[in-house]
DNA sequence: CTGTTAGCGCATTCAG
DNA sequence: CTGAATGCGCTAACAG
């Protein structure tokens, strides 16, 4: 059945030239008579020859691999960017190895290690927040690394991402604007989500300048789920009934949030104001769109990707790329 | 800066020892001094060396990757089966090199061949369509090939899913078991999904048999979506407002169903039967659950992957494993 | 336009 | 318990 597999040097006897000839006819480079061509183009089809990448690369230091750690499957957001990083390797013919971290920074640690094992020609990460071990490495590998999703931060090569912070205070902002004046924030566990908690610190903040605060605030001490968004908002209004708007961690809260009115017939906006974040489908699609900020996932993801193909080799001090953000109006606040 | 890598060799030259020797501590095996395993790995952490696993496959002929195809990452379905695939990886340091089909069997033609090209231990491929030049090259590999989602296929070796005929059947029994009588159908393009296609299939067939029929059906042309739910079932019931229950041909396509409905001021199940597929989250936590069918995709990703490990060399004839999937009963039908 | 020589970094023999 | 020789499959550099 699966015999020996074949290998450039027996497509190369079989054509009668020799192995260095059929690599090149595989990688088109170099001058070569079209009728060689032709010949070990045959020879190649006939055969099946299937190139060995890894032995490719071990000979050439030129790899096509791209690293790739997320830190969960789970939340829609990074399927997202995994699609755009895809999109911005396509033209390039690599391939993305891909991890997962559960959100648990030693588990990214050991992570990159076996990634960087592969020697990809670059690493592409989401999130900033790393051990001290996996900065260095990162730094140490000399391969373009992306860092992705917030642009806060100081970058080892290339960062992609929007402002946290800024998206909290232009919520803040306009929601005010729209004559809001009794807030409360209801959010998931933060310990891992450290953009979440970057958002409710700008979102207090300009709250603060405006003379306001937060009258009441809930955590779930789940990770984001419309069903954590809606068992917590209920609890919520139950000890304040009080508020006029609700801000969510983020989208997968905020619906879950409305689900909630629903059930209770508070109508949102009219009743209570419900705001998210990211911009998902299913919050467009309410009955009454959700009012959210976008954020570009998949341009961070694309983008990231083509930046670094740009360049393969890693350029002195680091760059940060701003996908911005924009506010959807919505009809829920 | 980056500096020539460290290798195995300037690890032993420091350690003092020969390269065979590095190689066997890192790899844990064959008979070693304890003290010499100290040394070694004190100058290892000292280098901060990393292996390079592109050599180490070419040496041994041992793959540590494994290839996975998918046909997209925007519908959340995908995701959760790499998730489950991840899950069943991890125990045994492999990692998975991934690749986006976008639904289209030519380009999967490509995709897997470069996936091949990086000599994976095993491929696990979502899908049981593809071209005879796909066919022949994961036959011909000789590594173990495991096939996702539909167990009603030929295996070319190892089959992971459930029967979507079965699941389109079940759904006709039930709800001719709940008194439904006036059948519509929703769905999306098909011409990419053959699983929503057989589901169909099965739910016709079993309304045959109990003597009844569709009265009124209708497909999106574009890919499932809540947007695309919702503005088929408005057309849908603006011509056919007679029907009492619609099937949708997933969850997405339902959830935007039931929102059409809150829009239109129709109670689910009371004036309107909903019906959907997959049983993902986002149905069980409307105001109404959905009434669905689970499908268990990440356990259909996390046996392959763990089937495929147990045993790594291809066995004789193929062999079928079939996750079922339960009806949730809900409150939309 | 094509071939020869050498080696990428590691693991598998087989000796000691 | 440790080491020396050899080759995995391919490509870079230099001939011719």
């Amino acid at each position: 059945m699966h015999a020996r597999p074949i290998t450039l040097s027996d497509v190369a006897q079989r054509a009668g030239v020799s192995e260095i000839t059929v690599s090149r006819v595989l990688r088109g480079v170099g001058p070569l008579a079209e009728g060689t061509r032709l010949r070990v183009m045959a020879v190649v089809e006939e055969m099946g020859y299937v190139p060995n990448r890894l032995a490719g690369t071990l000979a050439s230091a030129v790899s096509g691999l791209v690293g790739v750690s997320v830190p969960s499957l789970s939340n829609i957001v990074f399927p997202e960017v995994l699609r755009g990083i895809h999109a911005g390797l396509e033209a390039s013919g690599r391939q993305a190895v891909i991890g997962i971290t559960d959100y648990d920074l030693q588990a990214e640690e050991t992570l990159i290690g076996s990634l960087l094992a592969w020697k990809p020609a670059a690493m592409i990460v989401v999130g900033s927040d790393h051990t001290p071990v996996t900065s260095r490495r990162l730094r140490q590998s000399g391969i373009r690394v992306a860092e992705l999703m917030d642009c806060d931060v100081p970058p080892i090569d290339l960062v992609v991402g929007m402002s946290h912070k800024g998206a909290g205070q232009a919520t803040a902002r306009h929601l005010i604007a729209r004559g809001y004046r009794r807030f409360a924030y209801v959010g998931h566990d933060w310990t891992t989500d450290r953009r979440a908690r970057l958002r409710y610190e700008g979102l207090c903040e300009t709250l603060r300048e405006g003379g306001l605060g937060l009258v009441a605030e809930m955590l779930s001490s789940s990770v984001s789920s419309t069903e954590a968004g809606r068992a917590t908002l209920k609890s919520l209004l139950a000890t304040r009934p009080d508020v006029d708007v609700v801000v969510f961690s983020n989208d997968d809260m905020a619906v879950g949030g409305v689900f909630h009115c629903m059930t209770a017939g508070l109508r949102p906006r009219t009743d209570l104001g419900l705001f998210g974040f990211n911009g998902l489908e299913i919050g467009q699609s309410l009955p009454q769109p959700l009012s959210t900020i976008r954020s570009n996932r998949y341009l961070i993801g694309r983008l990231a990707a083509e930046k670094i193909l740009q360049r393969i080799d890693r350029p002195e001090g680091g760059e940060v790329i701003d996908t911005g953000f924009e506010i959807c109006e919505g009809e829920t606040a």
